[in-house]
DNA sequence: GATACAAACGAACGTTCGTTATATTATGAT
DNA sequence: ATCATAATATAACGAACGTTCGTTTGTATC
């Protein structure tokens, strides 16, 4: 009973950060079982498929989230305080995933953009309820008057999406050694400027 | 001589647009070949590995990208208009392989991060050349004027860096229909912003 | 100690991978 | 028309892939 769980959470883990570099779809079985000194066989049966190991990375690492990231945050008083906490643990748990391994989660939103199916399904659920939570949060800090009245949600998160993603590219691929403080300090001034009264800008359509 | 730089480019032009949507590790040369109604030996035979096609492919895009963003955006005057061409240039490329397979280089630069090599250099020289462009650019707009003197063309540049990747997720993966007009206006926002002079921002170590 | 079930194993399946010889066909120069 | 060479094809290679099978090992319960 407890053995089981007790290997399939070590192959769990090990996968995850197997496919934090290599992708969900360079994760391999086979590779995988060689890591663990386990046989393909044997590992297999745990999750009855390829896309069950899939699935089960995803379900992992999206648990792991809720918990290093989002549920702590939402110990913060509601409004920008708990937003910015939100952000402060993404920024940190992409940052430490990132400096080994990778974080799977961002990684497999580029990789499973166009690739059907459950794995797809299951992270654009997860991916979209994140950034409903920061979406939320923002909101409520407009309504608090913590935020400027015209600060729009949607905007406003994928702007910090944006600070995330471009962060991963210069620290991993370019090797920016300045990446974190950058990252942080963008954080910042997207916080700042929300709180600032600002002159009215020209947008386009919808 | 001709007949052969003839297939190759079939072969480059078909293959960019797999490794969009299946990443440059996804490209295989058994599906390539029966897509393109050649056997694997005579394709192989172009490229001499499947890293040499990898490379191949990669340059291709790259000399397309300079082709329709870099080049005709330097036609722009410098500083500001030149920036501005630059990047709705960008935001018009990305869109366009977004719409159908996937920018290759975007998807490349989260694929290739852990993987070292060949390929891996060749796309990190191609990136740091590109987002180079763009900080020379936005130096000369800082200097030029159009831009307030406190503007910082690397935090800069990677804002908008985070645009295009947000953006590329928002539509791609999540599908979001109005992921074209949310990135054109935060770019709106972004330049907006920095010919604005703004209040002091606290900033933490470099 | 026998029984029952969970967990892991080794071996093999068919398929696809990248790659290599070897052969055939097309093209262009003489 | 001949002939070299470029371009493509056929056939096969060893390795790795995901998956299935029957079996063995471990661990509790009676």
């Amino acid at each position: 009973m407890t053995k089981g769980a007790d290997t399939r959470d070590r192959i769990l883990r090990e996968a995850e950060s197997l496919a934090g570099s290599l992708g969900l779809d360079g994760l391999t079985i086979g590779v995988l079982a060689r890591t663990l000194d386990l046989s393909k066989s044997g590992l297999f049966a745990h999750f009855g498929s390829r896309e069950g190991l899939q699935l089960a990375v995803l379900q992992r690492a999206a648990d792991r989230f809720d918990h290093d990231v989002l549920f702590p945050a939402l110990r913060a008083k509601s409004g920008e305080p708990r937003l910015r906490a939100l952000c402060d643990h993404w920024l940190a748990w992409e940052r430490t995933r990132v400096a080994h391994g990778g974080d799977l989660l961002a990684a497999a939103a580029f990789e499973l953009d166009d690739r059907p199916g459950v794995v797809r399904d299951y992270l654009v659920r997860i991916q979209q309820r994140w950034l409903g939570s920061l979406a939320t949060a923002c909101t409520i800090a407009t309504e608090n008057g913590h935020f400027h009245h015209d600060v729009e949600p949607d905007p406003w998160v994928r702007e910090a999406l944006g600070i995330i993603l471009a962060h991963r590219v210069a620290r991993r691929l370019l090797g920016d050694a300045h990446a974190d403080a950058r990252a942080a300090n963008a954080m910042d001034a997207l916080f700042a400027r929300a709180r600032a009264t600002h002159k009215p800008k020209k947008r386009r359509a919808a």
